[in-house]
DNA sequence: TTATATACAAACACGTATGTATGTAAATAT
DNA sequence: ATATTTACATACATACGTGTTTGTATATAA
């Protein structure tokens, strides 16, 4: 049997992006061939040509399948209501986001790849790009949390909310590149919620 | 003429290094391919399998040929003897190490190759880990400082020498990704002495 | 019910990277 | 002065990846 049903073509399809996922963190998005990929996926080359123009528009469904649903839920915390102070939701927010990147195999491979197997050139320079945007995101989300904390009197006297902003960005920055990267392996999740505290209790 | 004196024998290997960071930069290392890089450094890939065994070595050679250096800059700051306050110490390597990479061309393209062009798997997964024990050593003399530092009353009362040290940690490596990474050529270079500063000056 | 579009598999053609083997002129050793 | 390395350049064989084309059985539309 050759055609298949819409469903069957559309789970073949979500297939082949959960091949390219495993088969990019093991082999690094550049050694990682149409054809590995179709074989992890259990298809030839021609399913992965139906569904995709080439290699990198299997890249960025892979990355799409993640993104939005980790904005999701970092935005959560970071707006729930129940936080009555902008401090605790930025706390949150950010352990959240390592818990979910702890917990999510799937989260965390993504990550792993964008970090560390992939190179940033030619039809990949944009990703760097589309990463800046979230992460530009992020900053200004959490100036606006500062902002907010200082007016609520939360902040401590005498801090810049921007600063405390920027400062906070690149710690959290710091800290998925490190527990990703360099670092990975040893031991050090099981300290970063404390990290995130100190972190954000210098501030309070 | 084919063959060479030993110092212009030593001087093609280090014209194929220099290519390779170019190539490497402009490509990305698994786009590279020793064609390329014997082209760029005007010779035949002849030349290059004659000093190295291929591109993982080129790639090593590359990198240690600044990795040695930048420690030396930041050490010569970070125990500075003028420098009596260890956070004065602390602040002035870290700025250091950034004021190198925005004036150095060579360190910076290396630093963006490691970040953003090179995939860490197989043969290069290693280098990875070795990234790790910089960044290790980086946390180890931090904190020794932070200790130092409280020891001689400097550190803001009630704050622990390693959360502190870990903190900056983060923030010095987010800052190395955000800046080398997906926002480069946002302007955010400019900022980052005042950051390091107000970075520092949460823990005066 | 027949026609057509779909969802792939299989085959083809092409370029490109790699490692190695061979050739060679000049530097160096003897 | 001759022999031997050295420092490459050139040529060869092989493998691999890509994009495209063709074939085809079946789902779906008419």
């Amino acid at each position: 049997m050759v055609r298949k049903t819409k469903e069957e073509a559309e789970q073949t399809r979500k297939d082949i992006i959960d091949a390219a996922r495993r088969v990019f963190h093991e082999c690094g998005v550049s050694r990682s061939s149409l054809d590995k990929i179709a074989k992890a996926a259990g298809v030839t080359r021609g399913a992965v040509y139906w569904h995709f123009e080439d290699k990198a528009e299997v890249f960025f469904a892979m990355r799409d399948d993640v993104f939005a649903p980790m904005l999701g839920c970092t935005d959560a915390v970071l707006y729930d209501p129940v936080l009555v102070n902008p401090l605790d939701a930025i706390e949150g927010s950010i352990k959240e986001f390592f818990r979910v990147l702890e917990h999510c195999p799937n989260f965390r491979e993504v990550f792993e790849i964008m970090i560390s197997r992939c190179e940033y050139v030619d039809e990949f320079a944009s990703v760097q790009q589309e990463v800046g945007r979230p992460a530009q995101e992020f900053l200004e989300k959490i100036e606006r949390m500062y902002r907010l904390a200082a007016e609520k009197g939360y902040l401590r006297a005498g801090l810049s909310p921007d600063a405390a902003a920027r400062d906070t960005w690149a710690f959290t920055s710091g800290l998925l590149h490190l527990t990703l990267g360099c670092r990975k392996g040893s031991g050090l999740e099981k300290e970063i919620p404390e990290m995130i505290a100190a972190h954000m209790a210098l501030r309070r």
